[in-house]
Parts: C-alpha cells; sequence; structure tokens
DNA sequence: TCCGCTATTTAGGATAGCCTAAATAATATT
DNA sequence: AATATTATTTAGGCTATCCTAAATAGCGGA
C-alpha cells in the first residue's frame, strides 16, 4: 500500500468535517476549532479530537491554536464529497421532483452511502451538470471546481445591479422565503437602499411583473451571492 | 411521546439483524444467534450483545437458547428496510442501468441512508413494481407483502417444469452465471436429471434455442426458487 | 506589562458495534 | 447417567465519535 494512496472510504463524520473545512477556508482564512465546531453543531473538544485524527490520516495540516487547512489529499477527498451532495441535489430536483428547499438534507445523509459510480451515472443522466439546484458549482469526478463569485448581496452599493449566482443551501425555511421573493439563482436584483447600522436591504427583482420593493436583513442578503452585472 | 411510537430512524447495523432475522425467520424455525452471526459475517458473541439491545428496544424477542422472533414492530421495521432495498435494485436496473449481478451491493449501502420519501418517489417513477430485478416482492408501503413461493429449484423432481420465480440475490457472481446459463425470472426450467449423493442437477431451458442440457450443484440450484409450472 | 477573556486543548466518560477467550447451557452419544 | 460436542452467553477489550469540566495558551486593553 503506497504512501499515495487514498481511495479507501472515509466515515460519514469524517466527510463532514473536510466539507466544513472546505467551506470556511474557501472564506479566507484557515479553519479554526471554534468555528468548525459550530459549523457541525458539536462542541469544540470534539473537533479537537477529531483534528488530531484527520491530521494523523494526512488530510489536513494542524498549527495548534491557530487553525487548520486541507492537504491536497483532503481536499481531494473534500470535493467527492461535494461532488456527490451536488449531484444528488441536480437528480433530487431534476428527475425526482423534490422542491429545492428540501434536497439539501436528504442529498446530505445520501453522500455518505452513494458510490462513485453511482454519482456518475446520475451525473449523466442529468448531461453532467455545472451548478447544483442553488447555484454551487459541481466538482468534476476528477477534482475541477471554479468556485464562483464570493460577493454577496450585502455587499452590493445601492443602485447597483446583478445577478444572483448561488444561494447558501442549508436552510430550507431561508431557501422558502428568498424563492418567494424571487431571489434565486440567475435573477436579476437592483438595490434599491441600504439603511444605516445593519439595517435591512431593499431590492427590486428586475423583470418581475408585481415588481414590488421588498427588504431583507443583511444577515439574509449575506448569504446570497452574486455577480457584477453591469461593469 | 407514547410507547406505541415508533418512527424514529435506526441504525444500517440494526436494519441488518432485522432483515437477516426476517429472512431466517421466512425459512422456518426461529432464527438463532448462529444463523444470525453467519448471515452477518459477524461473531456469534456479537449477535448476543444487539440481539439483548433489539429486545430491549421491543423490536424481537428473544427466548435464551432458543432463537429470536421479529415483534410486529420489528417485522414492520424490516419490511420498511426491505422495501427501500428493493425499490432501489429496481431504480437502479432500470433507470440507471446497473447490471443485475451488482445492483444489491449499492442497494446494500443506500438503503440506510435513504429516506421513505426518495423511495417512494423512485417507486412512483417505476410505476410501483411489485418484484425487484431478482424476482422478490416489494413491500407496500403500509408494510403488505406476499412472500412467493420457497420450493427451490434442487426440489423439483425430474421431468418437472418449473418457472424461475426469484433467485437469491447475494453473489454478484453465481447470478451472472445464473444469467449465464438462462436461469432468471420467468425463465421455464425443466429437470432432466438428479444425480444421487449431492449430484448435480442436469436441466434444460424451455424455449431456449440452443437449449443444450447444463448441469448446476444442489448448492447453486438451492437459491433458486420456483413456482410449479404444471399440476 | 499584566490581567482577564476567549479559544483551544486535555482529562475523563459515555455509547454503539465489533472482537477473542472463557464459562455455561443444551443436546447428542455411549 | 455421564460425557462429549456444539451453541450461546459473559467477561473483558478495542475503536470511533461524541460529551462535560478543567487546564492552558494567546491576545486585547488598561
Amino acid at each position: 500500500m503506497s504512501a499515495l494512496q487514498v481511495a479507501r472510504s472515509l466515515s460519514g463524520p469524517v466527510e463532514d468535517y473536510l466539507k466544513a473545512i472546505y467551506d470556511l477556508e474557501r472564506a479566507g482564512q484557515p479553519a479554526t476549532t471554534n468555528e468548525i465546531a459550530i459549523r457541525l453543531a458539536i462542541s469544540p473538544a470534539s473537533v479537537s479530537g477529531m483534528v488530531r485524527r484527520l491530521a494523523e490520516q494526512g488530510l489536513i495540516r494542524h498549527e495548534p491554536y491557530r487553525g487548520v487547512r486541507l492537504t491536497t489529499q483532503g481536499r481531494r477527498a473534500a470535493l467527492r464529497t461535494l461532488r456527490r451532495h451536488r449531484i444528488l441535489e441536480c437528480y433530487l430536483t431534476e428527475v425526482l421532483g423534490y422542491p429545492w428547499d428540501r434536497v439539501h438534507e436528504e442529498a446530505e445523509q445520501m453522500e455518505h452511502a452513494a458510490s462513485e459510480e453511482l454519482i456518475d451515472r446520475m451525473a449523466t443522466a442529468l448531461g453532467n451538470p455545472q451548478y447544483d439546484p442553488h447555484g454551487a458549482p459541481i466538482p468534476t469526478a476528477d477534482g475541477e471546481v471554479h468556485e464562483g463569485s464570493d460577493r454577496s448581496l450585502s455587499e452590493v452599493e445601492v443602485n447597483g445591479v446583478v445577478t444572483v449566482e448561488r444561494v447558501h443551501d442549508e436552510d430550507g425555511s431561508r431557501l422558502r422565503y428568498l424563492a418567494e421573493l424571487g431571489i434565486r439563482p440567475g435573477a436579476k436584483i437592483r438595490i434599491v437602499e441600504k439603511a444605516p447600522f445593519e439595517g435591512p436591504i431593499t431590492f427590486r427583482v428586475e423583470g418581475k411583473r408585481s415588481a414590488s420593493a421588498r427588504a431583507i436583513a443583511v444577515s439574509l442578503a449575506s448569504q446570497v451571492f452574486v455577480e457584477n452585472d453591469e461593469r
């Protein structure tokens, strides 16, 4: 068994840690114990323990008290899981008719059980989609992704017009609400007003009939990622 | 939380035990510790331990040293898992193009992760099939099954003609071989000869062009379940 | 620079599953 | 009936993952 050997499959919890770390890392700094704990809704002490094991397996590198980074191997594993998750989300919505606010949970369960072959068959059946129903990019079978914009709707200046690229998928009720407001991948949004002191953000969905202006909290807007429309 | 309450989902191993017990029970006597251990390829001591826990949860009844039986609740749980398994097998072969000798493994993994809703959506997409690709009957969503014949090909008398109803699905290479011989659900088989002393069984597949007679071991024939053709 | 808050780690436990070896019960044989 | 064989259970352990409480490290502010 060579040192390069990877394939032997990881446990569900391990895959969850890697996904969480990947996500946090993408958002900037190395992932800290605390952030991981919050993300996974477990105690920081438990994270410390698991971090040691992941480091021993060469999946992450750990600088004590300063956080954690994925190794190449760890990143590959994270991307495999992410691919499974996102292909599943696509398949569940497009083929099996799941509503977009409920695919996340189901995919979360299945991603640990589905084989690579199954996922590839689903991907093929779907024509190898590039984005999941929330706009997240799907890694290819050999671990390529181009993660998109990390500019959130909350950062757009007044009068800016942007296209929604991706919506954070973890909370079904928030998703449902966003959909109701017309905020979903592909929608064009104009920022009408931003109240001071973290006040609500007023916007209009472009090209929508009954386009009354609506307002959302900064915290919600920051889970919506957008790309600039005009340059 | 009432005493009747059931739904809270069971762990993968627990579901596997219940399936195994269901299967063994169907084949006659109450399931013994040893048989369960062999079926699940674990040590008898481990089974003893799990049996205690299952009994505490009211899923089985245990008469020490004499075996184990499912309670109504346990049977319901077993049938739910079996339904998941078999619907998955159908879906994987019919929709995703899996070869019939490999669906079992994949379904085995997924059956513990897939929600009831997902399974029902798959079932609907398939038109609520009654049998899986190996001829096993699929329990309905509310726990009805009519288990078919338990007469095996090895019990058919010489010159008897039978229709294959179901083939035991656990071993891919055996399945592949049986398929090669033309033994699959629906096939009509005539027994040509039975050698004495557990000797091989010679048969012919009816209505098959190049129908040369072939022979299989009793042990293999006993994994093929049949119904009588002539009465 | 020292203090105190927060983040992190360590210590000590729990639970679910699994294992091997040893003890015990049931059954079969003489 | 006594013993040998086999099936089952008990005892004692291991691993992965989680937890709480206590100890320690790092850092911002007086």
